[in-house]
DNA sequence: AGGTATACTCACTTTAGGGTGAGTTATTGT
DNA sequence: ACAATAACTCACCCTAAAGTGAGTATACCT
C-alpha cells in the first residue's frame, strides 16, 4: 500500500488540474489506435514516405497505414506535403509542431512503462 | 506546415527513446479504456468507495466501473483495502506511486489537449 | 417480513475498431 | 505489351470492447 492522501487535507492533490474534463477523454481516444503513435514516431524519425513507413512496420497492412496517415493528418499531428500529383504519386509526411509536443509526452509514457512493467 | 527536419540530420530527433518499443503499445492499450484514467483521477483526489464514484459519473454503469476498478488494481495503479468483509461491504481504493506518476502525464496530455484542441 | 444498502459478478446484446481482398491511376522499365 | 510502382480507397468480415439486465450476500432499519 503505498501513498494515501491524509485525511483532512480537503481532497486536493498534486495534479494541476482540478477536475479531468472530457478533453481527456478526447486525447486518450485520438491517440490509442494501434499503430497510430509509432507511425507518428517514425515520421519524425525521418521517415516520410508511405512505402518506407510500410517496410518499417511489416505487420501494418496498407490499408491501415492509409487510415492512420489520413488520421494524423485530420488530428493535424502531421504535415501531408504532394511532391509528384501523377501517378507514380510521391507524398512526403512531416510532423508538426503540435505532434512533437505530443510526442515528448508519449516518450513519458514510455519511460513509465520501462519504469513499471 | 511547420518544423520539417532538416535534410541530412542523420534522421536524430529531439525525441528521448531512440525507437518506441511496445512498451508504449502497451502502455496506450492499458490506459485507453473509456473512464479508466477519469476514475483513477477521482481516486487520487480522495473519492474511496464504489458507491461515492458512481455519484461522480452518472453515465458511468456500476458494472464498467467494477471492470476499471478492478484493471486498476490488476496494473497496480490503485490498491483495494477491505474495510469490513460482511455485507454490507466497504471497500476502500487508494492510489499508488505508480497510479500518482501516470496521472502526472496524463494531465500533460490534458494541457497539451488544452493548448491544441 | 420486507425494503435498503454495498460492492460487486455473470450472461447477454450491440457497437466500434482492426484487419483483409480487390481495385484505381498514370508513368517508367523490360 | 506487360509488369511494377506509389499511395491510396471501398466494401466487407470478424473479434474485442462497451454497455445492459438480472442476480448475489448479509446486516441493519422499519
Amino acid at each position: 500500500m503505498s501513498s494515501q492522501l491524509k485525511p483532512g487535507t480537503s481532497n486536493a492533490c498534486n495534479i494541476t488540474a482540478l477536475s479531468l474534463a472530457c478533453e481527456v477523454n478526447d486525447v486518450l481516444r485520438d491517440i490509442s489506435p494501434r499503430w497510430k503513435m509509432q507511425v507518428l514516431h517514425k515520421i519524425a524519425a525521418g521517415t516520410k514516405q508511405f512505402s518506407s513507413l510500410k517496410l518499417a512496420f511489416p505487420s501494418l497492412s496498407d490499408q491501415i497505414l492509409g487510415k492512420r496517415l489520413s488520421e494524423l493528418v485530420d488530428d493535424e499531428l502531421i504535415d501531408k506535403v504532394i511532391i509528384e500529383e501523377k501517378a507514380p504519386k510521391r507524398i512526403h509526411y512531416f510532423i508538426t509542431d503540435k505532434g512533437l509536443e505530443l510526442l515528448k509526452i508519449i516518450d513519458d509514457l514510455h519511460q513509465w512503462g520501462l519504469k513499471w512493467y
